[in-house]
Formats: structure tokens, sequence, C-alpha cells
DNA sequence: CCCCTACGTGTCAATACTGACATGTCATAT
DNA sequence: ATATGACATGTCAGTATTGACACGTAGGGG
């Protein structure tokens, strides 16, 4: 299951609480690559635990457990992410399926709908790129370099959509009437 | 839920039966957007009947059903693609999350890997225009603008991961060490 | 001192999805 | 004749995920 690999991934990078997990999972992890809300991330970091791939190293305040990934976790980890990924590698993304669906509209509303990405897009890029250039300056903290691939993925994720919806708008004035 | 809205959409650009919908998410709808099986299309478009969003217009050979969209069912779906998509929109993308857990892995095999991401999206973007580019010739049949609004979508993602992936090979060999 | 907010972990029922199994048809090649 | 493969639809058990509910803590402001 994929949800077990993003948090040996996270952990790998930096050991965490499962509150701190979740929060990382509402930032361009959660947006980009895979979701995942708190009643998730519990029950399987207890499951990771149980298989010992993972182990609490610290018990805070507030019954929080830090967790880090045992080297067992670590291997198991590496394995997955040099095994190349097969055909069978899950996608599933809302908005792209909007896109997809676009033909399915007509020609006016096809229009409205691609004013309305290109502009969504842009704005999302814009923000990413100020996120990512402050995060540049500040570069510390445990998962920095992290925050950098991850950022720089996004934004060219968001450029790539905005130059698809300006040219689809470009596309379809020209056959509106089909 | 998605499934029915992707459905209900590819219904409205042409009627098809339930296993020519399979084929359809076996294609680029499937591999960027939103994936689907034959056991969770056939019961969804049963529930859709059910609502009276899309109806059965044709019984060929070997029990085949051609479904429609019906007017209700346009509404709702138009309704959902012109309602702005919530922060809620459903994200999973398995290529995307082993990209994002890099950071995870040793300089060595950050490179191993993102090598082999650079490779295969080179490949599969060489593929697609290939396909785009044929299908561009034979343009028509119901689902022709479709292919290509989708296909272009799909060239330019793959395009923008395997420069992401240039570029963050660029910078890993500058920080190594850290 | 109390209230509010963020911290922090958890269960459970309902829903969504996957993989294995089941069943039968039509066309084509041997 | 018959075997094979593509066509065509379906169920069902097991798993994954979501949303609602539940409980308790630490710190800061009024």
């Amino acid at each position: 299951m994929s949800l077990s690999y993003a948090l040996l991934g996270l952990l790998a990078v930096a050991p965490a609480s499962g509150y701190e997990l979740t929060k990382e999972f509402e930032q361009e992890i959660g947006r980009y690559a895979w979701q995942a809300g708190h009643t998730s991330i519990y029950p399987e970091l207890n499951k990771l635990a149980g298989r010992g791939l993972v182990h609490v190293i610290h018990e805070g305040a507030r019954g929080a457990k830090t967790y880090d990934v045992t080297p067992e976790g670590r291997a198991e980890l590496r394995s997955w992410l040099l095994r190349p990924p097969g055909p069978t590698a899950k996608v599933r993304n809302e908005l792209v399926l909007r896109m997809f669906l676009l033909s399915a509209l007509e020609p006016a509303d096809q229009r409205r709908m691609l004013t309305g990405i290109a502009e969504r897009t842009a704005r999302s890029a814009t923000e990413l790129r100020a996120v990512v250039g402050s995060e540049a300056v500040t570069e510390r903290g445990p998962r920095a370099g992290f925050g950098r691939l991850a950022g720089e993925f996004g934004i060219r994720q968001y450029d790539a959509s905005h130059e698809w919806a300006l040219w689809a708008l470009d596309q379809i004035g020209d056959d509106a009437p089909a």
C-alpha cells in the first residue's frame, strides 16, 4: 500500500509524530502526490510499528509519540523506491479528470472552464513560487531539501497545466462550431 | 463520487457500453486522470441508471448494453464541471509520490532513481507524441477532440516531469554531500 | 481562573475500490 | 468440429479510505 511507503519516506527524512505527519500531508505531498487524513495515518503507524518498520523513539507531552524508521523499514522503503513502478501504479486526480471531461461541454462552457483553470493554475504557481523562494532563503530544518524538490515539481506541474489551458482555449476558438 | 462524473462525461461525448468504457479507462483518462476497472464501472452504471442519469439505448449481441446520458445526467455533469473544485479535490498518484520520497534516499540512489524517471518520462512523451500525431491525421470518430486535448495534456505532463528530473539531477550533483 | 485554540491520539460505521471468481457469446483459424 | 481469444457482464470478499464522533492536554489572553 502506498500510504505505508509515504509514511516510511517522511519518517526516513526526519522522525515525527502522527500529528506532524498529518500536517505534512496537508502540504505539497498531499496536494500533488498522496492524500491522507489522521484517521488513516494513526492506524497505519500502528500497523507499521507492529511489522517492525517504525518504532516510537520518544513520548512527549499530550501523549505525543515520535516515530522513527527502523533499519528494516529503511530497507523496505529503499527496495520499493528502486524497484521500477509497474504499469499498475495508482493514479487519481479529480482536477485532471475535470480537464478530460471538458469535451463533454458545449464550446461556451468549455471556454468558461478553461479560463477558470488558466486563472487558478497561474495563481497557484505564483503562490508556490513565493513559498519556495522564501524557503530557499531559510534553507534549513529537517525537510529543507524535500520542500525544494517538491515545490519545484509543483511549480512545473502548474505551469504545464496553465500552458495547456491556454493552448486548449486557442484550439477551441478555432473549431468552435465543431 | 468522481467515478460517476467520469462515466457521465464519457457517455456525454458518445454513447457506449460498459465494456467500451472499461477500455476507455485503460487509455489516457485512466493513466492521467482516474483509474477504474470493470468491477467498479458496471455497478456504477447500474446505480446511475437507477438515479435516472443514464439509460440503456440499445441491447446488442452478447448481452451488450449501450448507455447514453439523459438530460438530467447532462445537467448534473454540467453543474459539477462548472462548480469550481473545492480544496477537497482528490489526488493520488503513486509515481509522483515516488518523486517526493526521493529525499529519503542517499544521493547515489537518488541519482539512480532520477535517471530512471528521466528516461521513462522521455520515452512516454515520445510514444504519446506518436499516437497524438497519427490521430491528428485520422481526425474523426466520436472522441477525436477528446483524444487530442487529453493527449496534449499528457505530453505536457511528461515533458514537465522530465525537465524536473533533469533539474533535480543537476541539483543533487551540486550538494551531494548534504 | 476560565475559555479558547491548537495539540494530540484514537474508534467506528459507511463508502469506495481491487482482485478473484463466475458465466456465457461470437468469430476466426486450424 | 473445436479451440482460442476477444467480447460482455456480473458478484463477492477483503481492503482502503472518509467523515463523524470521542476524549484528553498545554498554553495564552482576558
